[in-house]
RNA sequence: GCCGAAGUGGCGGAAUGGCAGACGCGACGGUCUCAAAAACCGUUGGAGGUGACUCCGUGUGGGUUCGACUCCCACCUUCGGCACCA
């Protein structure tokens, strides 16, 4: 160990550095968009939060993420835009007015004004210029815009749904508020079924576009694209006409056309009975006299159950035979209709033909209530007896029993049973070629205060018009009460509730709901392209310079509803002309959570009882109060819990990884944090610990060493500053000495490294890179003893490569190492090839694919050479033996294999 | 049940057909100190051997290949999504 080193000052990473260097970001404008104009642009978009007041550090990590990339493009020179703004609308403000008396908006802007001091704090650097707010007029009057422009183009409609009902709190509630027992979330009472007139936005319109795009969306995770396609629900089928009988009729010309959807039109001469939904409006038209007491109490019983309890695989078939009959279009048969819960009425046409002989679900149904079954697909090597089979075959085979389809293989090629079916149904007219999608239109309406009012008139004679667009915003009126009472609470601003039409002038009432508050975050990337706009939603000029996104980053929670919201209204702008592109995200990256164990104290009654404490106690449904200290330790790691000692004797217990939050109790506080260790430090251990896109512990551990990496770059660079400036004005880099080669070769090692892996959001690597370019820097200037042109020229350019990690200390040893300005506009470095070449590279030897030892050779030794080196190598030889050589494979600048 | 992803040291992870375990954490040993912390240096997949070294090792079993953590087949486990969708 040299002199030099020992000697070295330790220095510290010293967070007191961190807030000159936001003040100066925000002062030069250096993360403005439009400051570099004319140069390559670069939209990165982390997704706007609800604005819930205090961050902490779980929440950071997107935007850790986000910051990281943004200062990545600007130090390579690009024009970037990097937004922020807040989902500010929604329930928990209402919530909170209800409870405290305080005004929604009151609540949201404070809660506004605490999130973005934590983000600024942490030195997460957005344009605020373009900030927005989705609770101010002057964002919502855009929704309100929107919403028209859907309706103009027929996108948006009104009819009747059926809604959550909680009869305690005497409100709508939104399926995600219902649990898996119907029961309200916030009222505990049983939910009910009520129907409302709501607005729908016809999503099911694009579904196909929104399907086959997703196969332009290659830098998209795929689990997400799988998410989306489920979530369509693309099936192809046919829809089917039967004539369905009054009770005791039997002549056609009384009957009503019945449709079915069905994906087995080939399976048609197999239907021996069929189920309608209870909710289907033939029922009351078809259920016998004799029938009606029955069907009416089982129709009541499916009203009150869940879609949850509806749909749930493991309960028992139910249902009822309403007493009339179909015929079946194909052989004339008559077959008896019922009615049961798990057929859906929002799912196909609501009915179905019920072919129990190939279909599991029909085959239980029929064997519970005694139906026929009837084969019609024999498969290979078996013959299927409807009376005895016991389940339904759904594979292939060959038809029998099917008229004139019989004898072709069942299957849904060309050729096959299903195109043989549907082009016989098209040619008698009994039915058509279809595709449906579980997809249903969205429902927007919201009979809540904390929303966007949806911008229509109701005149007395039941005309629907919009407000005229002058005339927008149709502002949110001051109410005395937020709970709402069957109506949104609106309904209960009468002064503003009551207008006229003003082409008319005729009385006229507002519309009382208000939109789901996804509707304002499926378009609020494009208000950032030209956020203060105050004449239009914005100009197509800004959209076409900005969209679409380049880098969307999120949580996985998002899959389906908001992207898929947003990949709709992008759409819809885009056949307006609005927008560039049909797809907002060109890239999308879905980032892990932050988590942390939760410790709990345990109470120690004597040397070898603990008591736990209650609340721990009802979590974990421990069974005693106190324990012996083996037994608790038993008991806890049956509960994913370990004990650990303290070091005063007292005892902790120690959960799993849980994800920070409020509940949890876990979460660690921006500034607190930010004070004591710095941002830097935070950001360092969210990147490194481990790959973005995984969830990452947070621990003490990693604290410190994030910290000791920081201070070891403090210290390594510190005492040298200005041996360091005055190495970099010499001149000349020497690259004579092995270890100045060494050196050189490293750091170019380190900027191609470092440049791939970010462009990745590789961020772990590229930090470890970092460090072991600090490792070796470390110890050159242990070596040498000496500040060097060589050792100076990696310590300016490590400082450029630390700018989108850590990038108040870049900032500060840019300025030490003699840079002005900022470490932002100093560029980022380039690798050169040529460094990288080395004269001598290590080759391995192997025999049989097994490691036996290494040799040094020239590069640019060639395969001749490399094969005599490797077969007279004494170890290679020794292991060989007597056998012969078969083969040898040689993979130039790597290794040589001997077979033998 | 169906679909998808993942299984590598004590831990987070690295290596995507060519030296398994980069980097970090932890642990152990040492230096400094009255002492501790910090900092620094060293060791750290397992087994064997005084040692140079040897054998084993990427969930399990097979396969392809001169060579497999990496590709293929089957299975096991874990996590996520969907789930009576006709």
């Amino acid at each position: 160990m040299s002199e030099a080193s020992t000697k070295r000052r330790v220095e510290r990473f010293d967070p007191a550095i961190e807030p000159k260097w936001r003040e100066f970001w925000a002062r030069e404008g250096i993360f403005t968009a439009g400051r570099r104009s004319g140069a390559p642009r670069r939209y990165i978009l982390e997704m706007f939060p609800y604005p819930s007041g205090d961050l902490h550090i779980g929440h950071l990590k997107n935007y850790v993420i986000g910051d990281a990339l943004t200062r990545y493009y600007v130090i390579r020179g690009y024009d970037v835009l990097h937004p922020f703004g807040w989902d500010a609308f929604g329930l928990p403000a209402e919530n909170a007015a209800i409870k405290y008396g305080r005004h929604p908006r009151e609540w949201t802007y404070s809660n506004i004004a605490e999130s973005k001091k934590s983000l600024d704090v942490a030195g997460i650097m957005y344009d605020w210029s373009r900030e927005v707010t989705t609770c101010s007029p002057d964002y919502y009057r855009w929704n309100q815009w929107l919403f028209q422009l859907l309706y103009r183009k027929g996108l948006a409609y009104r009819a009747r749904a059926t809604v959550n009902w909680d009869p305690v709190d005497q409100t709508v509630l939104a399926n995600e508020q219902v649990d898996a027992e119907g029961r309200s979330w916030r009222s505990g009472a049983k939910v009910e079924k009520r129907e409302l007139e709501q607005w729908f936005f016809k999503i099911t319109a694009y579904a196909e576009r929104l399907l086959n795009d997703l196969d332009k969306l290659e830098h998209w995770p795929e689990r997400v694209r799988t998410m989306q396609r489920n979530w369509i629900g693309k099936s192809e089928g046919a829809e089917v006409t039967f004539l369905a009988l009054p009770p005791g009729s039997d002549a056609p010309e009384d009957a009503d056309p019945l449709v079915v959807f069905t994906t087995r039109p080939d399976t048609l001469w197999g239907a021996t009975f069929m189920v309608l939904a209870p909710e289907h409006p033939l029922v009351a038209k078809l259920t016998a006299p004799e029938r009606q007491a029955e069907a009416a109490a089982y129709i009541a019983r499916a009203r009150m159950e869940s879609e949850i309890e509806r749909t749930s695989t493991t309960r028992e078939k139910s249902g009822v035979f309403i007493g009339s009959y179909a015929i079946n279009p194909v052989n004339d048969e008559r077959i008896p209709i019922w009615i049961a819960d798990y057929v859906l009425m929002g799912y196909g046409t609501g009915a179905i033909m019920a072919v129990p002989a190939h279909d599991e679900r029909d085959f239980e149904f029929a064997r519970a209530f005694g139906l026929p079954v009837r084969v019609v697909v024999q498969p290979p090597g078996q013959e299927l007896d409807g009376d005895t089979m016991a389940e339904a075959w759904p594979g292939d085979g060959v038809m029998v029993n099917s008229g004139p389809i019989n004898g072709v293989p069942a299957g849904k090629e060309e050729g096959q049973s299903v195109k043989a079916a549907i082009a016989w149904l098209e040619a008698h007219g009994r039915g058509k070629g279809t595709v449906n999608y579980r997809l249903r239109d969205w429902l927007i309406s919201r009979q809540r205060y904390w929303g966007t009012p949806i911008p229509m008139l109701h005149l007395d004679d039941g005309t629907i018009k919009p407000v005229p667009a002058d005339q927008l915003p149709v502002v949110l009126p001051e109410v005395q009460d937020y709970l709402p009472r069957g109506k949104s609470p609106l309904a209960a601003a009468e002064h503003w509730v009551n207008t006229l039409d003003p082409e008319t002038g005729r009385p006229a009432r507002r519309d009382t709901d208000t939109m789901d508050t996804f509707v304002d975050s499926s378009w609020y990337f494009l208000r950032f392209c030209d956020a203060q706009n105050g004449n239009e939603i914005f100009s197509k000029e800004a959209a076409y310079n900005w969209m679409p996104v380049d880098q969307y980053i999120g949580g996985i929670e998002h899959a389906i509803l908001h992207l898929l919201y947003s990949r709709f209204i992008t759409k819809v702008l885009y056949d307006e002309g609005l927008v560039p592109d049909d797809e907002p995200f060109k890239a999308l990256f879905t980032q892990g959570m932050v988590q942390r164990r939760v410790r709990t104290p345990l109470e120690r009654i004597s040397p070898d009882i603990v008591r736990f404490p209650e609340e721990l106690r009802r979590k974990l449904e421990l069974p005693a109060e106190a324990q012996t200290i083996e037994h608790a330790r038993t008991v806890l790691k049956d509960r994913g819990y370990t004990l650990e000692a303290e070091n005063d004797g007292s005892w902790t217990a120690v959960s799993g990884p849980v994800t920070m939050s409020k509940s949890a109790g876990n979460g660690i506080p921006v500034g607190p944090f930010v004070r004591q260790y710095g941002s830097d430090v935070a950001r360092i251990v969210v990147l490194f610990a481990a790959p973005p896109e995984n969830s990452m512990e947070w621990t003490d551990e990693g604290v410190a060493g994030a910290q000791r990496f920081l201070n070891r770059i403090v210290t390594l660079f510190g005492a040298d500053r200005e041996a360091i400036v005055a190495a970099l004005n010499a001149g000349h880099d020497d690259l004579s000495g092995d270890a100045e080669r060494t050196l050189h070769r490293k750091l170019h090692e380190t900027i191609k490294k470092v440049t791939l892996d970010t462009e990745q959001f590789r961020f772990n690597t590229a930090i470890a890179a970092l460090m072991e370019l600090l490792n070796e820097a470390t110890r050159y200037r242990a070596d040498t003893g000496a500040v060097t042109p060589v050792f100076a020229r990696m310590a300016s350019t490590f400082a450029r490569l630390l700018a989108p990690f850590a990038p108040h200390l870049a900032e500060e040893l840019h300025l030490w190492f003699g840079g002005s300005g900022s470490v932002y506009d100093a560029g980022w470095p380039e690798w050169d090839e040529t460094a990288l070449a080395l004269e001598e590279i290590e080759v391995v030897l192997q025999v049989n694919g097994k490691l036996r030892g290494r040799i040094m050779v020239p590069a640019d030794a060639d395969e001749q050479q490399l094969r005599e080196w490797a077969i007279s190598n004494p170890r290679v030889l020794s292991f060989v033996g007597d056998r012969t050589v078969r083969r040898i494979v040689v993979v130039p600048g790597k290794l040589v294999n001997v077979v033998v």
